[in-house]
RNA sequence: CGGGAUGUAGCGCAGUUGGCUAGCGCACCACGUUCGGGACGUGGGGGUCGGGCGUUCGAGUCGCCUCAUCCCGACCA
């Protein structure tokens, strides 16, 4: 309930909490670290796996799938990528339980031992080019473009509904190409992909940049990611595209002939974005009465609230609502009538609220009068009366005003807590305060690590776009030359 | 994995130094009155007190173990 959902300034990690139960978006399951996805949360992604699916396809991606399981052996075959993930694996052993003879439960047989252990994938790198070995002789087989969506399990410290449970829904793309610049360019494109997708989809400005490399994904050359600024002033990455290089195909030995007739390893990428999108939406753009919910990802985008006495005034607005339900369905908007009879008005409303509704339309005895309904925005949170007439076109325009008004609430919160700081002292006490903080750095991993020590703070990225970085000044820490900022910040 | 807190009905909680048939609010079910911003009355249903072992005449309460959740670290999308 909208009443009991706890001050942001209180407590930002209760707060985003409540809201995810409480909106009805997801729950902890009883195994550790995973969640329930509730149907409201998981239309949610539907939306976004719909569209991203699409984009996807536009950019000429194919989707397969691949095995859950991965043989153990080919985790190691690309070192950096084995000491990454080797901490947080799901290991099966067995394949086979039986009676406990000591009691009525079950065992776990052990002459059911697997020979070799395999890997629940934390990702999927190895067991997808140890196939690409088969499926690439030639440059004629190149490029690949596949894509898949899948669950993985890395099994964390600590969890957080949406932002970091044991398991999680993802997509993943993997492709191979005949040169290193092919793939470069496929790994900007599909991080420009991300970038276009959370801010046109998700109402959600993010900073587009390259990873340190020492926040690099494990067994990339560059790691490009999306960067959001959440409400409470801390980072969330949204999204990461590697260019892997040749690592994995020197790894596996994938090769391939030439136009020459000469042998080569081939160029990989790979980039994913997970539910984690879905904490960013929540944390992005929710109030103190709830979610608020982007009309393009709203599984709801009009809901329509019956006020009635009687039965024969419930069955009029009714009958009115459905009307107008048709031609709001006709102009392709999803509309849903709340005709729940044993709840008041007043529920609906702080429900649907809750829920993040962008639109809702109230109609009573009055209002059937004079043929209006009254119009609520979620975003603004204000109301006005509206003619039947023209209702649909209306609402139709009324989304892509409310898409821009949740990004441009966003965009001005984001500039509001971006600076650019240089010296030490004030780097200090900014942080305190969150956002991003744009400085100077050395370009030295050492220095990267003093600074998380000493504050707490990463470096995000090195901004590609959004900020103009290009300039020369001392580093912020070591006092160093530099050529350019980058985005620190405290981070998810 | 370290520090702290918590676990009692779907949710939020109370339950005193061990002692009666384990309680309250919300939610749920029935009926009635209500209905333009989170209604009210009357009646009703719902519990392996996270799990296990122990101490005791007796355990929600005490001890040990274990599991899970939340917060703070280390790790990460």
């Amino acid at each position: 309930m909208a009443k009991e959902v706890t001050n942001k300034e209180e407590n930002y990690s209760q707060w985003y909490n409540n809201l995810v139960v409480k909106a009805d978006l997801a729950e902890n399951s009883a195994v550790r670290g995973c969640m329930v996805i509730k149907p409201y949360g998981y239309a949610i992604w539907e939306k976004m796996h719909a569209q991203l699916d699409i984009m996807f396809k536009e950019t000429g991606h194919q989707n397969a799938y691949f095995p859950l399981f991965i043989p153990k052996s080919f985790l190691s075959k690309e070192a950096e990528h084995v000491e990454g993930f080797a901490k947080e694996c799901a290991v099966v052993t067995h394949h086979r339980l039986k009676v406990d003879p000591d009691g009525g439960g079950v065992v776990v047989d052990p002459d059911a031992k697997l020979e070799e252990e395999l890997i629940v994938r934390p990702t999927s790198e190895t067991i997808i080019w140890n196939t690409y070995k088969n499926w690439i002789k030639s440059y004629r087989d190149l490029p690949i473009l596949i894509n898949q969506w899948a669950n993985v399990v890395r099994w964390e410290m600590r969890t957080r509904l949406f932002l970091r449970t044991a398991e999680f829904l993802w997509q993943e793309g993997h492709t191979a190409h005949a040169t290193s610049q092919e793939a470069i360019q496929e790994a900007q494109r599909m991080v420009d992909v991300y970038a276009k997708f959370a801010r046109e989809y998700m109402s959600m400005p993010v900073v587009v940049g390259h990873k340190s490399e020492s926040e690099r994904f494990a067994g990339a050359l560059d790691t490009l990611c999306i960067e959001a600024l959440m409400q409470d002033g801390k980072a969330l990455q949204a999204g990461t595209s590697h260019f892997l290089g040749q690592n994995f195909a020197k790894a596996f030995g994938v090769q391939y002939a030439n136009k020459e007739g000469k042998l080569d390893y081939v160029w990989a990428t790979s980039w994913g974005v997970s539910t984690r999108l879905m904490g960013a939406l929540i944390m992005a753009h929710s109030d103190n009465n709830g979610l608020v919910l982007p009309p393009k990802l709203a599984p709801i985008q009009v809901v329509m609230v019956p006020i009635f006495k009687t039965d024969e005034e419930r069955a009029h607005i009714l009958e009115t609502m459905e009307a107008l339900k048709k031609e709001m369905e006709a102009v392709g908007l999803s509309v849903k009538i709340d005709d729940r009879d044993n709840l008041r008005p007043g529920f609906k409303f702080a429900e649907w609220e809750l829920k993040g509704v962008p639109v809702r339309l109230a109609i009573g005895a009055r209002d059937l009068e004079k043929g209006v309904v009254e119009l609520a925005r979620r975003d603004t949170m204000t109301k006005e009366d509206v003619s039947w007439t023209g209702l649909a076109a209306y609402l139709k325009e009324l989304m892509d005003v409310i898409q821009k008004n949740i990004y441009d609430k966003a965009f001005e919160f984001r500039q509001a807590n971006t600076f650019k700081v240089d010296t030490w002292e004030e780097f200090k006490q900014k942080i305190e305060e969150g956002g991003f903080l744009l400085c100077h750095w050395d370009g030295t991993a050492e220095t990267e690590a003093k600074i998380q020590e000493e504050t707490k703070a990463t470096i995000r990225c090195i901004p590609s776009d959004t900020f103009v970085c290009e300039e020369e000044g001392k580093c912020i820490y070591s006092g160093k030359p530099s050529h350019r900022r980058v985005i620190f910040a405290r981070s998810y």
